[in-house]
DNA sequence: CTGTTCTTTCAGTTTTTTCTGAAATAACTG
DNA sequence: CAGTTATTTCAGAAAAAACTGAAAGAACAG
């Protein structure tokens, strides 16, 4: 590997946990490895980093840049393509959350909107429409959600962070002073009935 | 398979997702199944409505278990063991994000805080660890807000996830409020001592 | 206790995924 | 252009993961 053993360690891990996550190992450990280089690396070093074979780690390359996770520069004096993580781990953090946004939960809310308009054939599947509904909208409210905070600049996202729950302080001084809150006032009524998501404010 | 095309779809369908987060597809669609299903289903009917072996399905009911995603419970009359998932889908989530967090983000940043306790053995181990730093950092402040906004109220919380990025504009008008007291309102329990991650608001 | 029903375990098989080397392709150099 | 270097593709090998049936173990009923 000739990796010095702090490398190593964060590789091997960062492989290992790839692998809970439905990424392979290899790519994983690609991974690691170019964020923490300090140099963007080209592919044929990566691999006799990693001990892999040249076409796998094309492979992985690959497949990491199709998650738009790594970026591809030439260097001057250089044919090889060399690769690299963006230096800001927050634009990692909402390339990850983007893509797999795009990938997995917007497919599923599809199928469940597929399902809901479909007609129910019996009881049973009456019933499980509002099992899907609740999946449906409980995924949605996350999705809002996340678009929402994703819009917002580095420096505000890590201030709501840091404030965590309290910030439901503030939504409670929000509803003390109705004239701020459109709904401030509804908050009283009883949830419509077969809605149990909807939250009135 | 003997389910109705609705089910059918659901189960398929969430087997397939559960194998790209890294949870093999058979475990997917027994807890798909078992969330559609109008009342808790002993393990042989599992296995003959999906078509796999009744081992198979005891190993993936035992897997959910660890996660704590499905309940034993015994119906009267019935020998068998009978398993359901909680009727409120924002446990489900709770759960899953307890359980990803005991399972895989923990142990993470204990890997992380070895390797940057370690004695860096060189100038790039010393850039590697600045950057391992970064990571720790980010995943803590992740890991300190789920952990504050998982206390709260599912009411609460819906309520939170609604205002989305908006949430903003309220603390900007806290700050031009100061009238209204630094942490005015704050609860008692959602302020453990000692906690380092103190919001400047 | 004996027989019955339900559950778990696990060695071996099947299936799926990952990985490799060889060959093809592409990108450049002089 | 011919030669060289870099990259990708892909069929098959290797490894890993999932799955099964048979057998053992547990929990009960009578």
């Amino acid at each position: 590997m000739e990796l010095s053993p702090l490398t190593e360690a964060f590789v091997l891990h960062f492989g290992e946990m790839g692998s809970r996550w439905g990424i392979n190992r290899t790519v994983g450990q690609i991974y690691a490895l170019l964020y923490i280089s300090e140099h963007p690396l080209p592919a044929d070093e990566i691999a006799q980093k990693l001990g892999f074979s040249r076409s796998n780690v094309s492979m992985g390359l690959k497949e990491l840049q199709s998650w738009r996770l790594v970026r591809l520069q030439h260097l001057p004096g250089d044919r090889r393509e060399h690769f690299s993580t963006p230096d800001d781990i927050w634009e990692i953090v909402r390339t990850l959350a983007e893509q797999r946004r795009r990938r997995e939960v917007d497919p599923t809310l599809s199928v469940l909107r597929d399902l809901l308009v479909a007609q129910p054939a019996s009881e049973s599947d009456k019933l499980a429409q509002h099992k899907l509904q609740e999946m449906h909208d409980l995924i949605e409210l996350l999705v809002g959600w996340a678009d929402e905070v994703s819009k917002l600049e580095t420096k505000e996202l890590i201030q709501l962070l840091k404030l965590g729950s309290r910030v439901v302080s503030l939504l409670e001084l929000k509803n003390r002073l109705p004239i701020l809150g459109r709904n401030a006032r509804r908050r009283a009524e009883t949830a419509p009935p077969g809605d149990d998501m909807e939250p009135e404010f």
